[in-house]
DNA sequence: CTCTGTGAAGTCATTCACAGCG
DNA sequence: CGCTGTGAATGACTTCACAGAG
């Protein structure tokens, strides 16, 4: 265990292992080795030991990881023990869209506001987890009082960086960016951009050039129901 | 300009290219260096002129790039120029968000199929662009019609591969994925995930550990916009 | 003898720094 | 001169390979 500079390539990663570790526990597996997982879900075998490493000695030599043991040290690291309640700015198609989804369970987080400025979508509830609308203009207050510490800006670009300042102001420190920018963020808070223009316009170039080797996504998986996998195609037509 | 492999991180950042010169187009601006390019959105200059010269000389030495005919050449080189047409298999909340979202037009892609296996949605049409909803079993029958070239997979990550292979067996080469899976992708067909359960438990690990000091997104840029921005604050709530 | 944890080596990406064009 | 295009230097991340724990 050192406590060096950890990259945020590497807190990706543990996330990945964290899924891989309760697919294994859901089947009831109770120990695995490095080499083993990375087998499993190809991935490398050292990288798995080195970025455990940075957080403490959490294997057995000789023998492998406990996958529960690991799973709580995961969870644990990551922060996934506390629950966190996400407020979402924007409560247009992706906004809705993100207020319903599900996965963000397995995580413990919760969406628990949604924001507009849009007066006829203000006081309504959303989805099946009935979100309210607020008032975009009342965000530092709901932030405070419904307990919100992660933001969500699902609003256009233009206003991105407005929003994203309101949210600062309300001390939110932890921001999921949708929109198209590259948004300026104050020290001490960290904004994560998801740009689908960016994903598509790659996907794009990809497509004008046949003739590459795609090597891009050097190594290409098994997920673990692969084995349950033999079904390419029950389809006609 | 020389034919070496191109790495994915220089095809996202051509794509960010494109939109700072679509800005600067939009404000009049007709030449820019890539100094200025670079201070303008906190990027480094060398790496811009990098970029572009994989792909030829653009340039004039002692001028810069003319804004004009380097968005012509980025259009070309991201493969913009030709219109992509966009089928979405799985009609859910994040289906039908996506269904509508307009950030596509943009970069000259249309959605114009949604599929979903589930029998009420079949035959409808969805959103303001009224996509009609194709059972998922005539998905290859749907894109050769439609003449669909770019899948988004956006259903639950138990059904993803599945889902996946059948796209590939359509003869679709380059697919968004929203499923939090890693899938396998036969060579020649492109897979970008778009993994919302790892950007949000790397959030949830910045959190975790408020004492690092946020180095974590280095250059923290300026949009265009930061110049019309001194609202920090209009709204007390 | 197996598998971890980790220095050392290797690979890939970014940045520097400057020759040379316009 | 100013700025591009690019080799060379640096830095970041990954993989190898092995000492040593169990």
């Amino acid at each position: 265990m050192k406590s060096e500079k950890i990259s945020e390539l590497t807190t990706n990663r543990l996330s990945v292992y964290l899924r891989c570790l309760n697919l294994l526990a859901g089947a009831g597996i109770k120990t695995i080795s490095s080499q083993a997982l990375a087998d499993q879900f190809n991935m490398n075998s050292a990288q798995i030991r080195k970025d455990l490493a940075y957080f403490g000695e959490f294997g057995v030599r000789g023998v492998g990881y406990s996958v529960d043991e690991l799973r709580r040290h995961l969870t644990q690291i990551l922060g996934l023990d506390n629950a966190h309640r996400v407020g979402i700015v924007g409560a247009g198609n992706l906004g809705t869209a993100l207020a319903n989804y599900n996965g963000f369970t397995a995580s413990n987080f919760a969406a628990v506001a949604l924001f507009d400025n849009d007066k006829a979508k203000v006081g309504r509830r959303i989805g099946e987890a009935q979100v309210m609308v607020h008032d975009v203009r009342k965000l530092a207050r709901v932030v405070r009082d419904e307990r919100v510490d992660v933001a969500v800006i699902a609003v256009p670009a233009r206003v991105a960086q407005r929003v994203l300042n309101q949210v600062m102001s309300a001390g939110i420190k932890a921001i999921l960016n949708f929109a198209p920018v590259r948004l300026h963020a104050r020290l001490g808070v960290k904004v994560k951009t998801v740009d689908l223009t960016i994903s598509l316009e790659s996907l794009s170039y990809f497509l004008a050039r046949p003739q590459i080797t795609c090597v891009t996504n050097p190594r290409s998986i098994l997920p673990y129901e692969e084995i349950a996998q033999r079904d390419e195609q029950e389809l006609q037509n």
